[in-house]
RNA sequence: GGGCCCGUGGGGUAGCUUGGUAUCCUUCUUGCUUGGGGUGCAAGUGACUUGAGUUCAAAUCUCAACGGGCCCA
């Protein structure tokens, strides 16, 4: 019996706005378009995401900080491809009580014009650097457009991670690692997901150059879930981060940032959900494990022993487990359990005490098997594992199946999905393939070789493939 | 940026054309019952998005705002 009305496959779009709040992820009812309330279940979701950020931060050496909200104008103003990019869609505060403010602030729609007049002060000297700092915080833009769950807000739940180098080869150095952590992030929450290089008119407003993370969705649109930015010194110079370089010398510094938002959340529920609710990788499901009692009259307390037993053990052991003593039907608690997507679900009853043994249902598969209560812990941690990686080798294959090389026009038009196409580099050409696939420009493939065919559509050389597709 | 549709208990809805008493399902609360895939019975709580207009009277007609959804650029 499936738990949504709307079913996945007929209608992507509906199935998630329905799914969201279904699953108590977040409750749409706030009355200001786009700012959605996180209720506790979706919180904890977003957390343990976050918690998986915050490791591969410290990994790696980053510090976490935490900057005002606020933004004075006059910092905001001083990048000017930066303030012409988010001018249109920043949020102003112009009254304190009620005497209108001398200079306007604006929330936070991103934290450089924050953080870099306040690095210029930290940086002095070569030893200084690299600075790499991080932050997860708030930030406001005001979109005009339909906004969706976790997709499209005008609140953003944003990890922004900002370093400073001595130069452009370091700052590179840092991109690659930034990759890197993508790589292994990605991996946890059995993602499956592609690096474009952003085309110049489309990359972020400042930077040298922009790099996506974008994941296909089952609806075939992309969803960007991060950017990576090679800033070079461009907002150096205007916020006057220099350092004394080892022969006494100034220089500017060479920046990067990486940023990355709850679209991870969206995700993850678009792509491994189905019409039961959620499907969860067990890297961040609040509950990996939930056990439900079986209980008959005058049975109760040997299979209540028996459940809550085997709980603090998966506990000891690092396995999130609850017990659902709900007074209610096992069958109730399977369609919750289900929609809330933990990913395995232990039955124990008079018949499993019989032989010391529970049962024990994937949530991914569905698929249903006794194991002993001796060495349940190993038995858990083994279908976990085999949940998670079902759960990437399935959206790898969405993925894969979906992206496409072509080489003319005709045949684009009719594929779905990620389309590469040889590109001759100019705009003009770009954005006449997306009006013909009613598309968007993705960016360069960053690791393809390359390219030795003819642009589709003005005919000249080629040297770069470039990828397209509807996106979010 | 332009166009279209929608807004009734927590959720889903009927009622709106033709103005007058708000329907049903579900959830929730209480009690009993049941318990290996939404157990059954009984009782109870709970709603017309906001503002202005028309009218003796507005969920119903008109306008606007806000919110939700869809389509086009």
């Amino acid at each position: 019996m499936p738990a949504t009305k709307v079913k996945k496959d007929e209608d992507f779009n509906e199935w998630y706005n329905e799914i969201v709040e279904l699953a108590d992820l977040c409750d749409k009812r706030y009355p200001i378009k786009g700012m959605n309330v996180w209720r506790p279940y979706g919180w904890t979701l977003m957390t343990n995401v976050d918690s998986l950020i915050r490791d591969e931060m410290h990994k790696t050496g980053h510090s976490e900080v935490m900057f005002p909200l606020l933004i004075p104008e006059s910092l905001f103003k001083k990048e000017e491809e930066h303030i012409e990019g988010f001018g249109k869609e920043v949020f102003w505060v112009t009254h304190a009580g009620l005497t209108q403010l001398e200079e306007r602030w604006l929330l936070r729609p991103t934290s450089e014009t924050a953080m870099y007049p306040i690095f210029s002060l930290w940086i002095r000297s070569h030893t200084d650097l690299p600075l790499k700092m991080y932050q997860i915080v708030n930030t406001f833009r005001y979109e005009t457009k339909q906004t969706r769950a976790f997709i499209r807000v005008r609140e953003i739940h944003f990890f922004e991670a900002h370093t400073c180098h001595v130069d452009f080869q370091d700052a590179e150095r840092q991109i690659q690692e930034d990759k890197e952590i993508a790589d292994r992030l990605l991996q946890k929450l059995c993602l499956p997901y592609i690096f474009n290089k952003r085309p110049e008119w489309d990359k972020f407003a400042g930077a040298y150059y922009t790099i996506s993370i974008d994941v296909l969705m089952p609806s075939g649109r992309t969803l960007q879930l991060g950017s990576i930015h090679q800033y070079k010194d461009n907002f150096a110079k205007p916020y006057e981060i220099s350092y004394e370089t080892q022969d006494g010398k100034r220089a500017y510094a060479h920046q990067t940032t990486y940023g990355m938002s709850e679209r991870i959340l969206g995700a993850i529920v678009g792509i491994h959900g189905d019409n039961k609710g959620l499907i969860l990788p067990p890297a961040i499901a609040p509950l990996q494990v939930v056990i439900i009692p079986i209980i008959f009259k005058g049975k109760e307390t040997a299979v209540l022993d028996a459940c809550r037993t085997l709980h603090s053990r998966l506990q000891s052991a690092g396995i999130r487990s609850h017990v659902d003593d709900r007074e209610t039907t096992p069958g109730n608690k399977y369609y919750d359990w289900e929609l809330k997507g933990v990913p395995l679900r232990i039955e124990i009853g008079p018949r499993d005490l019989d032989k010391q043994a529970l049962t024990l249902v994937r949530r991914d598969s569905g698929e249903k098997k006794t194991m002993p209560l001796s060495n349940a812990e190993d038995g858990v941690r083994a279908e976990l594992d085999a949940v998670a990686a079902a759960l990437y080798t399935k959206a790898e294959k969405l993925l894969n199946e979906n992206m496409h090389r072509v080489c003319s026009v005709e045949e684009a038009k009719e594929t779905q999905g990620i389309i590469t196409m040889p590109w001759c580099g100019t705009k003009d050409c770009a954005l006449e393939i997306e009006n013909v696939l009613e598309g968007n420009t993705l960016g360069e493939p960053i690791e393809s070789p390359r390219c030795t065919e003819t642009c589709p559509v003005c005919g000249q050389k080629a040297e770069k493939w470039m990828r397209f597709a509807r996106s979010y």
